[in-house]
RNA sequence: UGGGGGAUCGUCCAACGGCAGGACUGCGGACUUUGGAUCCGCCUAUGGAGGUUCGAAUCCUCCUCCCCCAGCCA
């Protein structure tokens, strides 16, 4: 169990798992799973779970498993379990051997059907599926039972014998478990344990003709490994009865004990793979990695590090309720990461020239800068500085409101880490846009002191026009404009909650030299502005591309959204 | 109208018959060579009605609202 301080509270999965050891259940051990269908790419949700199955198994001197439930080959591909492998490993968790795939178990989900057919708790039917659906029964109305119900134990014997061996069409026959077509659960309406896919398999190509359901192949994949507590999201609460009824009619080693828990829902944020598919699909991303998606890959090219991930899922605990949780405690956490461990660096987003009218012509100076406050073992560096600057236009108002601090025509501000400056001129175009500042620097604040004391309210972010590197630097922000991601309408196309500005690109931006050779991924501060990282696909050492992870809390931001509305 | 779940600050999670607490958000303030960080303060909650009890978010009864289930998907 998890003692660190500062830890949340056990939550009621642990409580179980808890009481469960000291009861002596499950021989005193703790196995757990991570099993996702390779079908799509892991997100944020996925995390969740993750950190939950790998976590436990963790305090409580367990392991877990990674399988990979690939029970339907229509849907599944080889790119997707490389890319959850990597991402779950990203995430920072570790199966060692314990590798699996449904498909390993298929063998054995075959034998425990025979053993049911044999005992009269399978049969083969021969409804179509519209006629399954028409004798299923509805909601308040009991089903019917099968024609084929009753069909002898040789002849379902012979007929899924023949279903394996690939004598009949898709669809031409199920296996179904005898359970009870009046049940008020309608999963124990008969359900499906069998189907006939002709089908390549990405992992057992055309070997197998019939495919286990789900809700068959998973009691026994968990039984298989030995697995003690099968965590699951809260939609599969009623299948647990069926769950058990495998394990119960089997000859299964072992009963593992499924829980569940709600899922992850995030504020402005979709979750699900068919509404992520459809905006790669429809191209409104770049992929499944572009930085706005919530997968952990889009995650990772934006720039949040696994451990903010981490942290993030012990702040969200774990519980039975619906939940939309606020992107931003996400992003709260992305923020306290990397105030911790990003380099800050100066970068111009959008530069306005700055000619210091009284600084020495062709003259450089190196200053120092400090790498962290945060952490005084990151050092310093030196960074350039001469007669021609850029500085940030939002920096710069000719008639500046109430609380804006910054530069503004006769005011003086400081320069991080250089030198106070005095705004004394104003050059425009003819259409009267600024294009230049003429400024004064006081010799006398090098380093940004001002002997006699006097104070400046503002100090500003620069680079040095002759020295700064010029980069793309592309600003992320919610790809939707609804917060509850359940409130979309179904049908509504979805460019009507796509957020025009999750993504603009800036292609004149000047950072300071030392960024020079970063590598990709690279994550660091630009001061006063944000996290940002080199982004790991696009990024060349001579055409930088810089993501922006997440922006900094900012006062003035929110003063200026406040007079907006 | 069947069955299964769930309702605690704006949000997420605690409190497991004994002072409703933490985090995020929001709002104020201190400090500041990042309007960052840090620190301090404030705001706001037990869905409703009964009952049991010295005492109820917690136990009981009824009500209301929300979510899930009718794939040969997982």
């Amino acid at each position: 169990m998890s003692t660190r301080p500062g830890a949340p509270p056990p939550d009621f999965i642990r409580q179980i798992i808890a009481a469960d050891l000291k009861a002596g259940k499950h021989g005193g051990r703790v196995i757990t799973r991570f099993p996702p269908e390779p079908n799509g790419y892991l997100h944020i949700g996925h995390a969740k779970s993750i950190c939950l199955n790998f976590g436990v198994a963790r305090e409580f001197g367990g392991r877990c498993h990674l399988r990979f439930d690939d029970t339907n080959p229509t849907k599944e591909e080889q790119e997707y379990v490389d890319a959850i492998m990597e991402d779950v490993r990203w995430l920072g968790f570790d199966w060692g051997e314990h590798l699996y795939y449904a498909s390993d178990y298929f063998e054995q989900c075959y034998d425990y059907a025979v053993h049911l057919i044999k005992t009269g708790r399978a049969y083969v039917c021969s409804l179509t599926p519209e006629e399954i659906r028409e004798y299923r029964g509805t909601l308040t109305a009991p089903g019917r039972e099968s024609p084929y119900r009753n069909r002898s134990v040789a002849e379902n014997l012979d007929l899924f014998t023949r279903m394996r061996a690939g004598e009949f069409p898709e669809g031409a026959h199920v296996l179904r478990a005898k359970i009870d077509m009046a049940s008020p659960n309608l999963n124990l309406r008969d359900p499906v344990l069998y189907r006939i896919l002709h089908a390549e398999h990405h992992r057992t190509g055309g070997r197998w003709r019939l495919y286990p359901m789900y809700d068959y192949a998973h009691p026994i994949s968990d039984a298989l490994e030995d697995i003690t507590h099968s965590l699951c999201t809260l939609e599969f609460e009623d299948h647990r009865p069926l769950y058990d009824w495998t394990l119960d009619y089997t000859p299964a080693p072992c009963h593992p004990q499924q829980i569940e828990f709600a899922r992850l829902n995030l504020t402005y944020t979709v979750m699900s793979k068919r509404r992520l598919l459809k905006l790669v699909n429809e191209g409104h991303v770049a992929g499944w990695d572009d930085p706005r998606m919530p997968t952990l890959s889009g995650m990772r090219r934006r720039g949040y590090p696994p451990a903010a991930i981490r942290a993030f899922c012990d702040t969200i605990g774990i519980g039975r309720r619906e939940n939309l949780v606020e992107l931003a405690l996400l992003e709260h956490c992305v923020r306290e990461e990397l105030n911790r461990t990003a380099p800050r660096l100066m970068g111009v987003l959008n530069p306005l020239k700055v000619v210091l009218l009284n600084y020495p012509e062709g003259q450089v100076e190196e200053l120092e800068a400090v790498n962290n406050p945060e952490d005084p073992a990151a050092g310093t560096r030196r960074v350039p500085f001469s007669r021609v600057l850029y500085l940030e236009r939002d920096d710069f108002l000719e008639d500046p409101p109430k609380k804006f601090f910054r530069l503004a025509p006769g005011r003086e501000v400081r320069l991080r880490y250089a030198y106070f400056i005095r705004c004394v001129d104003v050059v425009k175009d003819q259409a009267g846009q600024i294009v230049e500042l003429h400024c004064t620097y006081d010799p006398a604040t090098k380093g940004g002191h001002a002997p006699d004391g006097r104070k400046v309210q503002a100090t500003l972010h620069w680079v040095s026009a002759g020295h700064a590197l010029t980069a793309q630097v592309r600003l992320y922000d919610r790809l939707l404009t609804l917060a509850d991601p359940a409130a979309m309408e179904e049908g509504r196309d979805f460019g009507d909650y796509l957020n025009p500005d999750s993504l603009v690109t800036l292609t004149d931006c000047r950072v300071e030299p030392s960024l020079a050779g970063a590598a990709p991924g690279f994550a660091f501060q630009f001061e006063r502005l944000g996290y940002f990282c080199v982004d790991l696909k696009d990024s060349r050492p001579d055409a930088l591309v810089i993501n922006r992870t997440v922006t900094l809390k900012d006062p003035w931001a929110k003063i200026q959204k406040a007079r907006m509305e």
